[in-house]
DNA sequence: ATTGTTACATAAGATTCTTATGTATATTTA
DNA sequence: TAAATATACATAAGAATCTTATGTAACAAT
């Protein structure tokens, strides 16, 4: 993902929130998204993608369909109506996670 | 520390930040801080938080003096010269984390 | 006398990731 | 045309970070 540990455990959070935007993407699509929306610097290896889906998916969180384009398969996520559900909570957990670090590294009048 | 995965890979980011801040501190007083600057939402555990420190100290981030405070011994931990340095590092790092999620979060005409 | 707080520590297990490897098709480049 | 790169999936072994559980020890409060 990064040579960087803060990137661990956000992996779910983002691909929930990319599918709650684009409706349906494969597993390919968002390794490369990712890349494209952060200039490069994030990089979803495969092995903690496919185990992530799979995951989403046995939850039922995600839906999956798999079809075959050019020749190769791909297999389309979605969101399932608890996926959207638990899309809106996951959202709001990194909103109260940016806020509680702003809180420790930004004080406000506690030092 | 939380009930929420994003909060996996901060702790150290968190640990070298409040020190560079208060120059020292022992390991009971960085979980009572967190409490208090995070409104009760983040509480670390002490088998996260004694390992971590341990581990910034045997790399040269963090030094330690023990000291004997009512009949209690406390381990006043603060940053070494290296420590500085990696902390303003891990703070940027945390900077391009959080534009990174931004980035992908509310994406800037790219759906 | 028991519970709660302060203060440290470590071990077992869970979760999430990286690295490595594998399969298969299509395209580009040397 | 052979080799490398890109597309597209998958899994297994090991690393890193965390939780839960347990332990020691002193002090305060009920």
């Amino acid at each position: 993902m990064s040579n960087n540990q803060l990137y661990r455990g956000s992996l779910t959070t983002i691909i929930m929130r990319l599918l709650e935007q684009k409706g349906r993407m494969y597993g390919y699509e968002i390794t490369q998204k990712v890349k494209e929306l952060t200039g490069g610097t994030m990089d979803i290896k495969e092995g903690a993608l496919y185990p992530s889906l799979h995951k989403l998916q046995s939850a039922g969180h995600l839906k999956v369909e798999a079809e075959k384009v050019e020749n190769r398969v791909r297999k389309y996520y979605s969101l399932t109506p608890q996926g959207e559900k638990e899309a809106v909570n996951m959202m709001q957990e990194l909103k109260d996670y940016m806020e509680n670090m702003q809180a420790i590294i930004n004080p406000k009048l506690s030092f």
